[in-house]
DNA sequence: TAATTAAGTGTAAAATCAACACTAACTATG
DNA sequence: CATAGTTAGTGTTGATTTTACACTTAATTA
């Protein structure tokens, strides 16, 4: 079946987020844009993930699709943020030499509904069928083709707002994991420091968080509690709260 | 000058909520669809209101002229909440007699920018530049064309956690308040009912709140002080919070 | 001048937040 | 195998915030 794409001007743009243990890491794509004519390299950009929308997919399916070719994963935590349309989004030099290699009308405006992603680095092969992407830490994003640099910052921001007010950290973990770990995302979020102590009592007033029996291995020192998170306990328990917080 | 549209099949779609001192309120459109044969009306219905992005605008600068062509207001408040863009949801049998009309592919997609506006319907003269547009209480609101009824729950949801995090209630009130209104705001947002002294309390501790020496005038009981938002007062005192609530 | 209506105000118990330091369990090294 | 190194794990106290709750005040109207 022939699918074409709804509208050359319309495209998803993942934010694709990814914690390795460490540090909140972005998924870019490596582009390199070939001479016509020489059929040399005559730079690289680096890029979000995105693509077109397909004619028999809703936007959220696009989302997905993009996800699923870069990284193979289904089910993976998705939410859309926020429509870039700025008509001045692709004015410079080496965004108008890509629009016109690929065929596009530079001086067009292209709308682009911007979503974000959380999945644990480690679940990835990357690579994925022959793409050229890789993991950057966020705090060491350098310069993006396009608007992209600002899209991944208003993605920073929901994803902020997002956290403190839903439990998604998990997200960004493997299926078990220890109570540092998610104090870490916190804090890799929040640019803070979170104590120890109260962080844990707070968490453990949560009910969906389920210790196991299982400890950490391979570390040379004490082995962490691992724990697992239960979507069941949280649809249960959570309730409307009326923090009208300002 | 000639504005041409940037594309047929985007355009914004603005939630405007208005506050008329009793219920929460949305502006609606109602469209009359004249028989091009007959020239007899052929069936009316409501919509949100909207409108296409032209070439030279951001698609925030639309959102606003279309509050302004609406209301004759500028300096609204505005937020972008969704994109809207499934594939289906322009399939009602009237959806499409309107895209006919209206010159357009009713089988073609159209990708929908939603904004929600907060006023106070006080300040407003309808009919404005002979559009026929009315306030409805939100909670009385039938079927509407399109997929408008899932914007408008969608920009409901929106609103509801916007207020809950910054102080947006009083862009629905005029600039003088009483603290009963402000009150009777969120209750109405938020479907509860709050503890007087408790609201007070709460809302005291917030710095930009600021007594007048304006009392309520008119009123057949003990009339209200009147308040005004600081929003310098705001802006200086508005800190990261951080309350990772869930 | 009495009735009606909404405005305005305080307190006490419970929950939450914020600050703070030591012991436990494992690995690696000498 | 003893020691050093590393991170896990745990409680208390004072300050702040939340929640629940009822009466007096100031205006208008009858």
């Amino acid at each position: 079946m022939l699918r074409r794409p709804l509208n050359n001007y319309i495209s998803v743009d993942c934010v694709i987020f990814g914690y390795n243990g460490q540090e909140l890491q972005v998924l870019l794509v490596d582009r390199t844009l070939i001479d016509n004519s020489t059929g040399q390299p005559e730079f690289t950009d680096l890029t979000l993930t995105g693509n077109h929308i397909y004619e028999d997919e809703t936007i959220e399916q696009a989302a997905y699709r993009v996800l699923f070719d870069l990284t193979g994963l289904k089910n993976v935590f998705l939410d859309q943020f926020k429509t870039f349309a700025h008509p001045d989004r692709l004015k410079k030099e080496n965004d108008r030499k890509w629009l016109l290699h690929d065929g596009r009308d530079p001086d067009k405006r292209i709308v682009s509904i911007g979503y974000f992603a959380l999945l644990a680095t480690q679940n990835i092969t990357l690579e994925w069928k022959g793409r050229n992407v890789k993991w950057v830490s966020v705090s060491e994003v350098g310069e993006l083709a396009f608007d992209h640099n600002q899209i991944l910052e208003e993605a920073l921001i929901a994803l902020r707002n997002k956290i403190k007010q839903e439990p998604i950290g998990f997200e960004l973990l493997p299926e078990k994991f220890s109570l540092t770990q998610l104090q870490n995302i916190y804090e890799v979020i929040l640019s803070t420091e979170l104590d120890k102590r109260n962080f844990r009592k707070k968490i453990a007033r949560m009910k969906y968080l389920i210790p196991t029996d299982e400890k950490q291995t391979g570390v040379s020192h004490k082995p962490a509690r691992l724990y697992v998170f239960s979507r069941e306990v949280y649809e249960k328990t959570k309730k409307e709260l009326f923090d009208f917080t300002v």
